[in-house]
DNA sequence: AAAGTTGTGTACTGAAGAGTACAATACTCG
DNA sequence: CGAGTATTGTACTCTTCAGTACACAACTTT
C-alpha cells in the first residue's frame, strides 16, 4: 500500500551501474547517478538506503549480469574447459564496445581517498573469493587426475 | 633574494608522489599533501601553483625516478636486452615494498569523475608515449635484423 | 641599518559533495 | 469514499574540497 514507486528498480540499478563503472564509486557523484538513473534524490535514499549501500546492490547486479559467466565456468567438468570459458568471457566482456572499459570489481576503487576504504576492501575480498573458486576448482582437478599431481593450482588460479 | 624557503623541493615532490601514488590523483587531498610534505597550504601554491601543476611535477620526478629505468631500457644493444630490462624494471618496481602499489601512470586517474579528467588524458597520452618508444625501438631491430623480418612491432610492443 | 622582496601561518571564500526535512501527491484497504 | 501509507520534489543542512587574502617573518641588497 502507500503511493507505488514510479521507476523500475532493476533498470535504475542498471543506470547506476554504467555511471559507477565508468567513474568508479568516489568519481560518481550522486546528481550524476540520479541524473542517470531518472530519479530524484530522495527517491534514490528511499530506495537504497545510501550511496555505498547503492553500490552494494550494483556489485551483485554486477555479478549476476555481465561477469555472471565466472560463476557458471567454474561447472565446466575440466580445467581446461574452465579456463577457456573464463578467458572467453574476460575476452568478450572487456571488448565489447557496449560495455564502459576494464571491469567494475577492479578499478571500481583502486585509487581513492578515506571515503571509499571499506568499498576498497569489500572489492578486493569479492576478488579474492574468486581467486580462491578458481584455486578450489583446479585442486579438485588435480584430484579427479584432470590436471598432473604437484601441480601448484593456487598459483594457477592467481595467474 | 627574499625569504628562503624552509623546505626542500625535490623532498617535498617525494613525499607528494608517495601520496599521489597511493591514492591517485583525487583521492589525495590537500590537507593530505600537504601534511606529508611537512609545509602549509600556501607554501605548496607558492611553490607549485595547483594541485594539477603539482600532479604534473609529480610525474615528471616520477618518470626520473622510479621508473627511469624504462628510458634506460631502450638504449639496451638487442630487442631482448631491452625487453629483458624493461620486464626486470617492472618486476622490481612492483614488487619492491617500499613502493606504493601499482603504477601512477595507470592507476593515477583511471576511474575518477570529471574534475581529473584532463589529467586521465595526459597519463593516457604519457602511456601511449612510451609504447610508441618502444614500437620504435622494435621497428629498429626489425630493420637491424635483430628480430625477424615480418615482424608486428606495434602489437609486440603494446603487448 | 633601512628598503625591498619573498616565504610562512592563520583564517577566510565559494563550490560541490552526501544526506535529510517536510509538504504535496498517489495509491490501497476498509 | 475516507483513512492510512509510501513516494515524490523542493529546498535545505553539514562537511570537505581547492584555492586565496593578508599580516607577519626572514633574508638580500644598497
Amino acid at each position: 500500500m502507500g503511493r507505488p514507486r514510479e521507476f523500475d528498480l532493476d533498470e535504475a540499478l542498471d543506470r547506476a551501474l554504467d555511471v559507477f563503472w565508468r567513474h568508479g564509486y568516489e568519481g560518481a557523484t550522486i546528481p550524476h547517478l540520479t541524473k542517470a538513473m531518472g530519479i530524484n534524490r530522495p527517491s534514490l535514499y528511499a530506495a537504497f538506503g545510501s550511496k555505498e549501500q547503492l553500490f552494494r546492490n550494483v556489485i551483485h547486479r554486477y555479478r549476476a549480469g555481465p561477469v555472471a559467466y565466472a560463476a557458471e565456468a567454474l561447472k565446466e567438468p575440466t580445467a581446461r574447459a574452465v579456463t577457456e570459458r573464463l578467458f572467453a568471457g574476460f575476452m568478450c566482456g572487456l571488448t565489447n564496445r557496449k560495455n564502459p572499459r576494464g571491469c567494475l570489481l577492479v578499478h571500481g576503487a583502486l585509487a581513492s581517498g578515506d571515503e571509499s576504504a571499506s568499498i576498497r576492501q569489500e572489492l578486493a575480498a569479492i576478488r579474492e573469493e574468486l581467486v580462491n573458486a578458481i584455486r578450489d576448482r583446479f585442486k579438485q582437478a588435480v584430484k579427479d587426475g584432470d590436471l598432473p599431481t604437484g601441480t601448484d593450482y593456487a598459483a594457477l588460479a592467481r595467474y
